[in-house]
DNA sequence: TGACAGATTGACT
DNA sequence: GTCAATCTGTCAC
């Protein structure tokens, strides 16, 4: 059965839903195939304040994802090679997301593996904003879409017994040295596992 | 119109 | 540790 996230979950600033992704399932489904994990680390991103979000600069073609309703989809493509999935927090036309940079694969691991034959281990396969989207099989496509109604891309409770009241690590976001005062800031939350993308 | 850098990854020294 | 891959948006010319 599934537990789905409500759209009130969304409809919160950046921190609190970054904070209260944790733990939680993302779920895609293909090919009528579930493939899943459980999210271990994730990103705020503050909007046309910040100056690490895509938002910041105003809206694009690219980052018009953003300025939806919380509890969709906004996948873009970086470095000119990958895929990256946030999840959009608070109201339409608010452009605050949270970036998910980490799974614990949970579902569907023989298609991950498949979807990332280069993967070094299992610990390899979601263990990064870019190799979840692969291992997910995200791309553009999916940009946009409505994780409370979706059948291809959604959000399970799924907040398991070992990570129930985990620690939640704090630290400065990744890959955002050019931010200047708000590359430091500590909007990067992860819990204690193998998976995140960093120590 | 062109240079340049980016919410990354994987290959290699 | 270094570095290239190569799409998108921004800013200078």
């Amino acid at each position: 059965m599934t537990d789905r996230l409500p759209r009130a979950l969304y409809r919160k600033d950046a921190v609190t839903l970054a904070r209260s992704l944790l733990g939680q399932r993302l779920v895609r489904v293909d090919g009528g195939r579930r493939v899943a994990g459980l999210i271990v680390e994730t990103e705020a991103y503050l909007g046309l304040r910040d100056k690490a979000a895509h938002s910041y600069r105003g809206r694009t073609a690219r980052n018009a994802s953003m300025w939806k309703e919380g509890g969709h989809a906004y996948v873009y493509f970086v470095y000119g090679m990958h895929w990256c999935v946030n999840v959009v927090a608070a109201v339409e036309d608010e452009p605050v997301a949270v970036l998910v940079r980490a799974l614990e694969p949970t579902e569907g691991i023989e298609r991950m593996r498949e979807r990332r034959p280069r993967a070094r281990g299992d610990r390899d396969l979601c263990s990064g904003p870019g190799k979840l989207c692969q291992a997910l099989g995200i791309d553009r496509a999916l940009d946009g879409e409505d994780l409370v109604t979706s059948e291809r891309l959604f959000i399970e409770r799924a907040r398991r017994r070992a990570y129930a009241g985990r620690h939640i690590t704090v630290t400065a976001r990744i890959g955002v040295a050019y931010a200047e005062e708000w590359a430091g800031r500590p909007l990067r939350f992860h819990l204690d596992s193998a998976h995140v993308s960093r120590r």
